[in-house]
RNA sequence: GCCGCUGUGGUGGAAUCGGCAGACACAAGGGACUUAAAAUCCCUGGCUGGAAACAGUGUGCGGGUUCAAGUCCCGCCAGCGGCACCA
């Protein structure tokens, strides 16, 4: 005998069944009526690893392609696409070790990664597929760069990079874990190289304000500014006893007369000026030269102590109060911020309280409120000025505007605005990625190359291996870099540095919107119809490097007039990762990673998509766990027991109406609320109540699919047409709520006494508080409290509570 | 040090504006079905006491506001992520 709900569907036959007659009927291909109402939904396209597909990744794929999927029911036009964000390292490594093409490992890696994103059941539209390795796709890559160098926002630089000093090679910042070679473990050094910079610095200011007119999670803007790093202050000149002047950038000019010396970096030129009269220059070169040799890591190592060198010969006038202090140099000041000098004030900054501590030197207090004795004093809102002439008894902030004005006055300094962003490394010594489409030529310089020369094609090398003194691999290449000067037909040299991995991510979403065009990056037509992006999901890592630099791609191109949008943009979330079971991070060498490949056979793509969903707030980590699994699929195996139960009829049941208007509200809003963990609960208990009530009717059936549809497409499809319903399921309209059948007809209060629970009392829900109240009273435990005692309060909210506040 | 996040049963996690803490699931225990197991179905469950009704207690810790606090305020503690000598 069959009983209700002890069927196992056929997950693996159904799967494929429906992805086939999806592809087949080009069910998710993106529509070109430009009349009808868009939405463009995007994640972030993955890295094609060789590890294949990692079970984190479907977590923020299922999460939109739920959005996608609803949005195509709510009569949107959607735009859900995929693609590859394919040159990088990895690939790179895996070619230089087997002497493999990366162009085949690519081919090998995406072949795999779509297959098993297919056998998810995505809604990517799989026409508009896009590759940053595709000579078609860096033709435009390529063409961007030239136009930022035609305005200048692309410049070269001689530039501090990461030298591994074992395999002789250069280093991207995020291939020094801790100090060392990520690869050998071995050293690694600063070398002088000459780089393509990008100048994101120039956006700066407007990276910062227009975050006012997106919708970003809270945590996303904050990481952005906090990473562009604005602060304000002022650049003061001191003259100096050699008869020039040294600027410093400060944000507290207002401890101006607390400066009691000056501290330059081991890099500032000013060594070089006034080498002629410093003294001590051998201890000065030795100083410069020992700083140089140190790392990155090093350098900014926190707790190390404080070390510099005091010139002799050169001295500072502090412009306030006219008196000679001393001049350092110390490696704790960067010449890559502020103009790479500060005046020092130890009684009101930690470093240079340390640092004058070490050699001894005067501390004065400029502003009252701490104990410059034991520790430096540094804060801004309770402090008062002393020992700073025409600023005693000013505030602190007082205190920054008087002495700006007073600098401007003199003709001494100014207010100046500093950011901790730098300006982008674009080069990279390597082989597997865009090459730079630039020319040198001694006469007319740098000069790129006619856009219609485009793409400048990756050469086919020997060897990928980068060459022992840090060059890519393309500069042996004779046939490549000699060239002929665009401009002047003279001989000249291709550059054969090539661009960082994010450089085809900064702009693939618009070439989605067009991703065939050979005449532009993509029509202006379909950047206008599809424009901003209405959500972006990804990985909070990216934050401030892809999302930043994809941002300033944007406003750059807007400024030239290839996008009409400020920002690339509307909506940005973030998804948490998945752990491994017990919270620990997944890797291969604690054995403890999952294979999305293996759960899709044993549970099914719907199974897996439902768990990634419910396994916990999609915003934060969760932990993999193999038995919760099990509760998905029971819950679907339960559903497909539906069909034993469906009655004919297409309305609603007494019994089950409400709670239907009810879920069809909840997933509605939860889905738009990034909380499908409860969208999910929800279609559970309304599950759990179909059950008790033993019956379904073809309408109710038919609506439950509906709703669950989105996040497990392929078993709602098939029950669908089961049970004789018409059409397709993703063809129906999204389901409609009634707010006035999502209220009970009567309601269960709680009584309290004195905020304790002490009954419950069952009232109709339109009931007056008197109403209510009286009720209340009447109950029998209630009564009992009540009695003999006085009555002090009574407070009712309807629907939720009523507390009797009681004395004696 | 700075920025951000988190702390709720055995576990993952729920809980609009302050309004019945623990939804929904997992694991566990008991039962039904079965020759048996698996699967499925039913029941129980924060903790303490009690056979039970029930009472007390309970959201990292200490205070406070309120008729009412997981939620708001003040002060701590612990953990996670990011940045880090940015003047």
């Amino acid at each position: 005998m069959k009983g209700l709900f002890d069927l196992h569907y056929d997950f693996k036959k159904i799967e494929e069944k429906w992805q086939r007659i999806w592809e087949e009927n080009r069910v998710f291909a993106t529509g070109n009526d430009y009349t009808k109402p868009k939405y463009y939904a995007l994640v972030e396209f993955p890295y094609p690893s060789g590890q294949g597909l990692h079970v984190g990744h479907p977590r923020p794929y299922t999460a939109l392609d739920i959005v996608a999927r609803k949005r195509r029911m709510q009569g949107y036009n959607v735009l859900f696409p995929m693609g590859w964000d394919a040159f990088g390292l990895p690939t790179e490594n895996y070619a230089i070790k087997n002497h493999i093409h990366p162009e085949k490992v690519t081919k090998q890696n995406v072949a795999r990664f779509k297959s098993q994103l297919r056998s998810l059941g995505l809604s990517f539209d799989w026409e508009r597929e896009v590759n940053t390795t595709d000579p078609d796709y860096y033709k435009w890559t390529q063409w961007i760069f030239i136009q930022m160098f035609k305005k200048g926002l692309a410049y070269k630089k001689e530039m501090a990079v990461n030298w591994c000093t074992s395999c002789k090679v250069v280093l991207a910042n995020e291939e020094v874990v801790g100090g060392v070679c990520e690869r050998c473990g071995g050293e690694v050094v600063r070398k002088v190289k000459s780089q393509w910079m990008l100048k994101i610095t120039e956006y700066a200011q407007r990276l910062i304000d227009d975050l006012a007119d997106v919708d970003y999670i809270d945590r996303v803007k904050a990481s952005q500014i906090n990473w562009i790093g604005r602060s304000t202050g002022a650049e003061i000149l001191f003259d100096t006893t050699f008869g020039d002047q040294l600027k410093i950038y400060t944000t507290r000019p207002d401890t101006l007369y607390g400066a009691t010396y000056m501290v330059i970096s081991p890099e500032h030129p000013a060594l070089q000026t006034w080498s002629g009269v410093i003294e001590n220059m051998n201890e000065v070169r030795a100083y410069q030269e020992a700083a140089s040799r140190k790392s990155d890591f090093e350098r900014a190592e926190v707790n190390k102590d404080k070390t510099g060198v005091m010139l002799q010969g050169v001295r500072a006038v502090n412009p306030v109060n006219g008196r000679e202090i001393p001049i350092f140099i110390s490696d704790y000041v960067l010449m890559t911020y502020g103009t790479g000098a500060i005046m020092a004030v130890p009684a009101h900054d930690t470093r240079d309280y340390e640092f004058a501590k070490k050699f001894d030197l005067a501390v004065v207090e400029v502003v009252k409120g701490g104990d410059v004795e034991k520790e430096a004093f540094t804060d801004c809102e309770t402090g008062v000025m002393v020992n700073s002439g025409m600023l005693d008894g000013l505030t602190v902030e007082e205190a920054k505007k008087k002495i700006i004005s007073w600098l401007q006055e003199t003709g001494k300094g100014e207010p100046k605005v500093n950011y901790k962003l730098r300006d982008w490394v674009f080069s990279r010594q390597r082989y597997w990625g865009e090459p730079i489409p630039m020319v040198y030529c001694d006469k007319c310089g740098w000069v790129p190359l006619d856009e219609h020369e485009l793409p400048l094609r990756l050469p086919e090398v020997e060897s990928y291996e980068p060459t022992d003194d840090g060059e890519s691999p393309l500069a042996t290449m004779t046939d490549f870099v000699n060239t002929t000067c665009p401009k002047c037909g003279a001989p000249a040299k291709r550059e054969t540095d090539t661009m960082p991995q994010w450089a085809g991510s900064s702009w693939y979403y618009l070439r989605y919107c067009d991703p065939h065009n050979d005449k532009t990056l993509a029509s202006r037509e379909a950047l206008d119809y599809w424009l901003p992006v209405d959500w972006y999901n990804g990985g909070m890592e990216h934050t401030t490097l892809h999302l930043l630099y994809s941002r300033f791609w944007h406003k750059f191109l807007y400024d030239i007039g290839v996008v009409g949008t400020k920002e690339p943009y509307a909506k940005r979330t973030s998804h948490g990762m998945i752990l491994g079971e017990g919270g620990i991070k997944m890797s291969k060498s604690k054995g403890n990673v999952v294979n999305p490949d293996d759960i899709v056979n044993e549970y099914g793509a719907d199974t897996l998509r439902l768990y990634e969903m419910f396994i916990g707030d999609f915003e934060k980590v969760a932990p993999w766990s193999n038995s919760s699994i099990k509760g998905c699929k029971r819950f679907l195996d339960r559903v497909w027991g539906l069909q034993d139960i469906v009655t004919d009829g297409e309305g609603y049941s007494d019994r089950l109406e409400g709670a239907f208007h009810k879920t069809i509200k909840k997933v509605s809003e939860d889905i738009e609320g990034l909380k499908f963990n409860t969208a999910i609960a929800a279609m559970m208990s309304l599950l759990n109540e179909i059950s008790d009530a033993g019956a379904i009717t073809r309408g109710e059936l038919r609506t439950f699919l509906i709703l669950l549809n989105p996040f497990a497409p392929h078993i709602t499809e098939e029950i669908y047409q089961n049970v004789g319903l018409s059409g397709m399921l993703h063809e129906q309209a999204w389901a409609e709520y009634d707010s006035e059948k999502c209220v009970d007809a009567t309601v269960e209060m709680a009584v309290q006494i004195n905020g304790k629970l002490r009954g419950r009392i069952v009232v109709a829900a339109d009931a007056g508080k008197d109403e209510i109240i009286r009720l209340a009273k009447e109950d029998e435990k209630i009564a009992q409290f009540i009695e003999g005692k006085q009555l002090v309060k009574e407070i009712c909210v309807p629907g939720k509570l009523v507390n009797f506040v009681v004395k004696g």
